[in-house]
DNA sequence: TTATTGCATATTGGATCCAATTTACAATAA
DNA sequence: TTATTGTAAATTGGATCCAATATGCAATAA
């Protein structure tokens, strides 16, 4: 047929967009913790009814966003500092392992990329970009391991301290530190050196679990 | 107050207790993979509107135990033998890290507990029962290391394998091969010998692993 | 026969309404 | 004042209704 096949973009349910929206937001620390979210009030806002904003909800507390009680409604999740340390032992088990089952598999395109990723990273200037850059170079490198359930849990994990990592990188070393060590890391794969990408990759993350815990205790005490 | 202090038991929402009872029919293996699960079908099961039944529909969902296609409704999931296979090794990546961690906290009750669902599993002859005894015991050692995001992302894992790792066992040396395991991890968390238990939990979910996948493709080829 | 079209039915997504519960606050009593 | 009680407002959970889409089947044309 002389015609050009075109994706009609089903847009997505009122649903989707709700949760993708409130995902953001509370990922990005755009709504605080502890928060209150009003199923009317949100609803207004995207000129819905209650029904899409309570599904949203819903689905946002299977991951752990948000916490709710029967007729008192939800609350952005807030994370202790032992929730926190622990959510980063947790990747500080999963992404070695990941990535020293990604480097073998790694084409010049993911590489490339990576390494797009990871001098943005270096250049950029606006904080605010920082936090994207920095998961889109890991999620890069991970991604050529193929192993698309740890990839799930561990973008679970990093959703949980997004907001936490993104303090962490405006914090006095946080930025230059951690592309120091992306470096390093980006080198070791291009090389072709699982073992030393997997360890500076645990290295990575435990040292941001050092200094995030350790300013959390030094504000609250 | 003279009055004994009693938890009303507020009853669950109906969208949780339809939530529960789809979630332990889907994991069981009571619906079938691929089946699909129609709204009103199950709010008339349950006596209510179509309503909460789409809020445990949609939870299901996140935990990735139904795959839904707009307007088109939910279906259970299915799993590949390869996405079975990396579930196994998220398993054997977290497990261990786990029960290393926990058997220096492991408190007399703990091992006492674990030790009598091991035994029960030895001596239960009903291949039904398997399945749940299994869970417990290990999820009884893996509960003493505190570590409750890891228990979550376990439990996860395995309620997406449950209804495999429940055919494994009635499967010709599946039951005996798991009770040795068993007693010789039970034995080293005694010990206090936390490297042991992990290196056999590694082994035992690997060898898990092998068996199954060996299984399924002497069937599906 | 076989493929295509059109329509009736089935099913899901969302809006609106009502019920159940919590919360805020005023009224009252100690 | 301070604690307690009662009531109204706010909020969530669920039921019912309508809209949007998919599915199945009969009718039709090649």
């Amino acid at each position: 047929m002389p015609l050009e096949s075109v994706d009609i973009s089903k847009t997505a349910s009122a649903a989707t967009i709700i949760f993708d929206a409130l995902k953001k937001a509370i990922i990005e620390g755009e709504i605080e913790e502890g928060a209150p979210l009003r199923q009317d009030e949100i609803a207004r806002m995207f000129n819905t009814s209650r029904i899409p904003v309570r599904e949203a909800i819903l689905r946002l507390e299977e991951h752990g966003l948000v916490r709710s009680q029967r007729y008192k409604g939800a609350v952005v999740s807030s994370l202790s500092s032992t929730e926190a340390s622990e959510i980063f032992d947790f990747r500080a088990v999963l992404e070695p392992h990941v990535i020293h089952h990604a480097v073998p598999r790694m084409t010049r395109e993911t590489l490339a990329q990576a390494r797009g990723f990871c001098e943005a990273f270096h250049r950029e200037t606006d904080p605010m970009q920082w936090g994207d850059l920095n998961r889109q170079f890991h999620a890069t490198l991970y991604d050529a391991s193929g192993l698309t359930y740890h990839l799930e849990a561990i973008d679970g994990a990093l959703n949980r301290i997004d907001r936490y990592l993104r303090a962490q990188l405006v914090l006095s070393r946080g930025m230059s530190r951690a592309n120091d060590e992306h470096m390093q890391i980006q080198e070791a794969c291009e090389r072709g050196d699982a073992d030393k990408a997997a360890e500076l990759t645990r290295q990575h993350i435990l040292g941001a679990r050092d200094s995030l815990i350790l300013h959390l205790s030094s504000i609250t005490g």
